[in-house]
DNA sequence: TTCACAAATGTAACCGTTTACATTCATGAA
DNA sequence: TTCATGAATGTAAACGGTTACATTTGTGAA
């Protein structure tokens, strides 16, 4: 329905080449006939057909997305830096979420690539053994993983050290005078960088000295905090004085269970959380979180992957920095009760 | 690079029609014949290229989806929804975030018209003066808006009835015994359903006989919630005891800022957002919203649209229930002080 | 004026499908 | 055996661009 290039041609009597040639830029064309093709590009509201372009030139200038859920704003945040690096380089973004689904995944990846997406960028449930992966591998379609971390396979990543943020957290922790550690976070086996982060915690306890941190397993789809931790704040004085949360959502939800308990953080249970969603800084407390810059990894993955597609070699991994944004969740450990120092080894680090 | 539809046919000695055939089942192949077809597709790896096929049969089976920010969860909400829907009936979405600049809104339209997306779903700056929804309605490419709500032109809509619910937020505040309302907005040029619930707030305080309230409109995307309100609590006597947000984000952030302003939410002050965001029944207080069912309305639209799609006739404007979800930001007014009940008239109401 | 050469433009094949129409094949009836 | 018929398959023309190569046009030098 819409008009061709034929028509554009015929209605200013000239040839399809050089009314694509005028289009774009890729000759020369006289100035007159330029204008008189000019003038029936607008008459007709000529818009080139990407369709027709990717038959012929087989390229798409299309990028895939592929991540786990909207719902958690971290990815959010990273599609955001995507699409602004995307469009100012002129790619247009095909999307979709996988609600941690393998199935789903796999579906999804078909469906990029019979739409000959000119590249992907996705964040999988496990980047060890991923038959999705391996597909593009087999089929050379480029790929840049995001927020994964995977240790074996080489394999394009933009990441965070999440080994080193995890133990930052409990240095951090310890340091404010916490020996209780504990760390809540979502299924394993849906994120390596929860486990990632759960290792540099529990090297970072090690290290400071405090006693292997308790490590909750919730289920992160649908959360009742508060169920969750109940058993473990029946007793008090045994419980953690100090939560790492897998991400900020997470913490959120922690902090708003423990008020709920009864507890007040920061004064009875300091709370850390990972990601610096921005809304942690609003609130009240604001959360303390390990923050990872989600948009610029957006934006550098998308650069890594356009970068490769016009036969650069970019790194294969970039790590980019995170920080610790140590918000009002997280506090000065209370002075223990003469209780608990009857029970605990006095403390070596200073209590500030 | 990839194997083509006539490879398979060479391989297995057969046409391409009937390789055609074979894939999309739009015809008779002999078991013996289809088995070797099979098999040379399985030997090829063929996937059909969506492109040729977009080429030939005009259509791609693609959706365009434009919101104004992904960093909202309202939109990613309402992305989920249309995610979800789309691939059930198997379209593939493309996506983009405008951030709410027009001149943005102008450039993804053109790049999704040249990619030939079959349909798109937007949220727009102001949909009764929209330059997008013109071009698509002269261009003849089906859409369908969601959130706004337009009044004066008439145009393919899933929403809220967001005046009604305004109102609703009012009485329910007037209920709970507040007199002194406001409310707290983003800017009201990038979104007619900000508008819209203002107007129907100040329409139920009127109702509910209290003074007309104050309405603070803030800059949402780089907000400073604690400096906007500090002014008002300066003097709180005078300040609103109750406080309706135009979404749940800034709901947050005013919480916090209150907190941070020394107030407690809710015996100082009650606040109630919009949107309904899930993480709103995680905090402490659990945030009292007005509930939109952010991803049925994106299951909706997409419903709508491919409906339309298929020659069916839906109905254009789809007004989803709302609902009230009272949580603890909201709570009774406090008992007036002497002072205020000398200036105040006497309360009709119940003050329960 | 003629010619060489560059600039501008045109021709037609190709990209990977679908599909109307034509052809061939198999089957059962006469 | 012949033929009509329907089933299975093949042929080739779209679809809307790009582009290598061919052709025409214009220019300045000899």
């Amino acid at each position: 329905m819409p008009a061709t290039i034929r028509d554009v041609a015929s209605l200013a009597g000239v040839s399809v080449a050089t009314v694509s040639r005028l289009v774009n830029r890729s000759g020369k064309v006289r100035d007159d006939t330029a204008a008189r093709v000019q003038a029936a590009i607008e008459a007709l509201g000529f818009r080139p057909s990407a369709v027709g372009r990717n038959l012929s030139t087989s390229q798409t200038r299309s990028l895939g997305v592929v991540i786990p859920s909207l719902t958690n704003p971290v990815f959010a945040d990273a599609v955001a830096g995507i699409n602004e690096e995307a469009r100012a380089r002129d790619y247009t973004l095909m999307f979709t979420a996988t609600n941690y689904d393998r199935a789903e995944e796999q579906g999804i990846v078909d469906a990029f690539l019979a739409y000959r997406v000119d590249g992907l960028i996705l964040t999988v449930a496990d980047p060890e053994d991923s038959l999705v992966l391996d597909l593009l591998e087999r089929e050379g379609v480029p790929y840049v993983l995001i927020y994964n971390q995977p240790n074996a396979k080489e394999r394009p990543t933009v990441t965070v050290d999440n080994v080193a943020a995890g133990r930052e957290a409990a240095e951090a922790l310890a340091k404010l005078g916490h020996r209780r550690l504990g760390m809540v976070a979502g299924r394993f086996s849906a994120s390596d960088r929860a486990l990632a982060r759960r290792d540099g915690f529990l090297t970072g306890a090690r290290a400071a000295g405090c006693p292997d941190p308790l490590v909750l397993e919730v289920d992160f789809v649908d959360l009742n905090a508060e169920e969750a931790l109940r058993p473990l704040y029946s007793r008090r004085s045994e419980a953690p004085s100090a939560l790492f949360c897998s991400n900020d959502l997470l913490a959120m939800a922690v902090v708003g269970a423990l008020g709920r308990l009864g507890l007040s953080v920061p004064d009875d249970v300091s709370v850390i959380g990972f990601d610096g969603l921005a809304i942690g800084t609003q609130l009240h407390p604001t959360l303390a979180t390990i923050v990872q810059p989600s948009r610029e990894m957006g934006r550098a993955a998308t650069a890594q992957l356009l970068d490769r597609l016009s036969g650069e070699v970019p790194p294969r991994t970039v790590t980019l920095p995170h920080s610790l944004r140590l918000g009002e969740s997280a506090g000065p450990a209370a002075k223990p009760s003469p209780t608990e120092l009857r029970d605990s080894p006095a403390f070596e680090d200073e209590e500030t």
